[in-house]
DNA sequence: GCAATTGACAGTAATGATTCTAACATGATA
DNA sequence: TATCATGTTAGAATCATTACTGTCAATTGC
């Protein structure tokens, strides 16, 4: 477990440890609330600053990304490969999408930024949400 | 003026009317802070809650449309019809991409969910971020 | 035209997410 | 061991947003 982040160049604390295993794996797409309620049971005195700045450590690292796809809260998620989004517009959950799609701009259409890359979020509305009315 | 905003069947009080015609045709995709200091010239009595209830109104009638884009502020979009977004990721400016792509979900990709759209950003540096290093 | 209802307004309070701060603890290094 | 950098913590502060309240104006039914 500590050799697995090791390469992660933060110093691997027992909060942060704990963190981290809760979010290997994790395909919940969970909001700082979500983590820190999640690493409260092992660590009681856990505090939000220590959720958000081990966030942060992780997100400068490449090793999280921060999703705005909730507005008002951020969500985070774990797995840094490329992929999309399907939201469920009533519950809020979110269920990852792993198809390529070719939405390259042409020249004429980037306004003279510099693209660095994309998201595509799709929007519906969830099986459980759906039948329950 | 009035009646090119009478279909929308909310009442047009001067101060809607002063945001309407600060959003007519704006295509920096104001926060509500933004609308509120633009508005607040004519009206100096303005509050947020005008503001938020104004928009609030319009996004359900579908006249204007609530951006994710930024996180820890909504931003408003009030061109409804359908296009993407470049996002500057230093100076958080936003510019609109009109194009089509297709990106439609195979049945065996949705989750179960019932697809209702989707959206697209992408996202760089633009032109005077970059330059200035 | 006149009361009654409705909707909008401004101001303010409350909330929720996030960031900041200062004190303390810990670990690594010399 | 002493020093230094970094992490943790609790609480305060901040920011965007939402909710509430009393007031007022426009609109409706009579």
């Amino acid at each position: 477990m500590i050799d697995k982040y090791r390469d992660l160049q933060i110093k691997l604390t027992p909060q942060r440890l704990a963190i981290l295993g809760f979010l290997e794996n994790n395909r919940s797409h969970p909001s700082a609330e979500d983590i820190y309620r999640a690493v409260l049971k092992q660590f009681p005195t856990m505090s939000f600053a220590t959720v958000y700045n081990t966030l942060e450590a992780l997100k400068s690292k490449g090793n999280v990304q921060e999703l705005k796809i909730d507005p008002g809260k951020k969500r985070y998620d774990p797995d840094i490969s490329r992929h999309h989004h399907l939201i469920c517009m009533k519950c809020k959950n979110i269920v990852d999408i792993f198809k390529d799609f070719d939405i390259s701009l042409s020249e004429d259409l980037t306004s003279g930024f510099d693209i660095i890359g994309n998201s595509i979020e799709f929007y519906g509305i969830c099986r459980s949400c759906g039948s329950r009315k």
